[in-house]
DNA sequence: GATGAATGAGCGTTCATTCAT
DNA sequence: TATGAATGAACGCTCATTCAT
């Protein structure tokens, strides 16, 4: 990847946010059917861009092809994002965009016993992240992280630290309730994690080529055995 | 060379650099602008390509950058590689080449019990892949599969096969024995796989961003935890 | 533009050099850095290729001397033409598309005897071929034949089996109407297409060097000469 | 064809005429084998040389491979000839030297008339030159000429001059000799020159390609027919 | 705003030439 | 003298980016 002399990381990304916003910022106004498609763009093209950058990897990916598939010419993709490095991270930004908050709430309104709760943890990640084009950005962030250190520390922020911020209160949870033995957090959440991001990765690399299906993962199966693995190393015995 | 800013994986690292700088480290003589060492000359490359692919990734790794590494010019790495694609195809060969073939003979020599030979096993892969440079050619093929199916393939075949084998043959050597619970071995096998693979790709990628070291896995502890719990899940219940 | 240092050819060719630079000779208006012709540039990289791979050779002509010669940059002469080969290709291609179908027609159309056709032949040839630029081709054909055999067999097979058809025809013509001695039509092609073939050549290699212009051929002259000698041959004594 | 920064063509043109002549040089002391060899050594590079620079032409053609062909090392052609360049020009130079002195005196001997002289002149020409790897040298100068002025020049003073001299005595003894017509001597000699000189050419570019042997040249039946012709030209009505 | 023709820095690769052995 | 490993300038081609329309 070539560095192009482009601006300052983080005032463009700024800019970017709120460009990639600009719809959702503008409430309450009906607009004309070419602008409202004309707002769409931003969208399209991040959509493009995620399918493409996963598929291929960043360097791999071209901009005329992202913009080919979001129907528009590549000048005008250089409209909604200053440059290929600025749409990259707008990508990566999109797609973990506060999803946290809505989890936490659901984690703490959650009732049931914490194998139960770790047990929907997992299946909710399945079903928001792991099954949509949303767990590619795991594999991007992995091949990329070291060509893009401000994104890398972005997506600390934003992802791991609140990933693992939920995480680590669901371990407290059990911990307090006597439902789980008492552990080193840290240690713990890895144990939690890495079934979901390994497969993020896996799935959509090398799990993607194999011609030999044969010991193909199940993501499912998978899931569903690591959970209940978990579960039998966490909760204390009888 | 540059050393990768992992935090428990320098020392061992740190004794494989030496050796590749042995001779060049040889103080108050400057190696001569032509050296004529034909023999060292493809090793050296293949360990600088390694860390620059592993760091940057393939396409943003400049075939110059990797001979300068080597302390030659950009026309010898020609010499010894038709191109970059066969530089990188012999990178990731050459970092996993024959390993499998010892390992099974130290595993079928293995008298202890089962959950003793998963310890081992687990040990084992950190001294001789996990803690070493050659943890980083996992990374490297999940960033890069999908742009070189062939070598995908053959990394399935030389290592993912053997690799699972290996592990399945611990499986049901704990299940014939009655030290492991019955189980769907496909399943089981990635119950074992995962936490090394997942530790591979994320030491070489996020992990060595960090900024904030707080939240650093620490890899010994990391895998003693998945070991251990993943041992609470196998072994039966008295 | 570069004008071939040969005596007799310049002024035709110098026609055909201000056609292809008439936009950009207005005088007092320099053009602008990007200018947007698209269905000019073709047509004018042709020229410059043409020219250069004449002079120079294929492969002593390096593509951007080209583009700068055609006014343009780099990059986009591969917007017009996929590799420097298809240029070169383009340009074999271009400058002798079906002159031969319209030289049928003329020569079916003429009615004086066979003499005055080959007459005819040779000024006609001189005319359209020999003192254009198009006579390049056959000194790069030359040159180049045995590095691109699709491109041998394409000259082959679009420029020198209708040539000798046509002059086939002739001589046949030649001979059914009594004008022409009878002879093997194979052997007499060639002493027809020889002395064209032979100043095509030469005026686009040694004779454009010569310093000393004493020895010089004057194209026409040569081929009054070669044509008349040739009629000396073919017609019957009395 | 890139023009490195050699040195003054005449210069190392001059001492390469004297490496080559080396072994001529020194007349009269019998050598060792080795030394024998040795002295052998840049005629095998020169015959390499010129039936790769025939048949790739001059670009195309790597020095390595005449080496290898010549059976020895790139570094040692360049003990021999200090460039590329320099190789290039003293195959042209070895493959005319001196051939027409010996030539004007055959001429100067010959008793018959001026037409059965001018078939002696295409016959001997045929066998000395024609059906020669002589013949290359003059399809390599058509392509090459423009890049190597000097070489042109050289060629034009080393052949084509005494070349035009001999066909002009030719001519002038037959018009002296009342055995050919008058004529302008300059045209006269392109009359007799040109057949021999396309022939060359043609042989060595597409005549070599054809994989359509149809139209093929039988070359001494078109030289046989050319010079014919000729005569039936030059000759005088009866 | 949208387009796509035009640009040019940058990279992989070649190969004539050098020089330590 | 002969070798062949090493060099690095040069070139074909790509593609992110610009900008006239």
């Amino acid at each position: 990847m070539q560095h192009r002399p482009t601006s300052d990381l983080s005032s463009s990304a700024d800019s970017l946010q709120t460009v990639a916003n600009a719809d959702t910022a503008a409430p309450g106004r009906a607009r004309p059917r070419r602008a409202r498609r004309k707002n769409a763009r931003p969208g399209e093209l991040l959509d493009a861009a995620l399918d493409l950058f996963v598929e291929k990897g960043y360097a791999a990916t071209r901009v005329e092809e992202v913009a080919a598939r979001a129907g528009v010419s590549k000048g005008t993709l250089f409209l909604y994002f200053p440059s290929k490095e600025d749409l990259f991270k707008a990508v990566v930004r999109e797609n973990m965009a506060g999803r946290f908050a809505e989890w936490k709430l659901e984690l703490d309104a959650f009732e049931g016993n914490s194998a139960e709760l770790l047990r929907q943890c997992y299946a909710v990640w399945w079903e928001r992240i792991g099954s949509t084009k949303a767990s590619g950005i795991t594999k991007l962030m992995v091949g990329e992280a070291r060509n893009f250190p401000a994104l890398a520390q972005f997506y600390q922020q934003e992802v791991l630290q609140p990933g693992t911020a939920l995480v680590r209160r669901i371990l407290e949870r059990g911990i307090a309730r006597g439902e789980f033995r008492p552990m080193d957090a840290n240690t713990g959440i890895y144990l939690v994690l890495a079934p979901m991001l390994f497969l993020s990765v896996w799935q959509n690399s090398l799990a993607s080529c194999e011609p030999v299906a044969d010991a193909a993962i199940s993501p499912r199966a998978y899931l569903d055995a690591q959970v209940e693995n978990l579960l039998l190393g966490l909760v204390p015995r009888a």
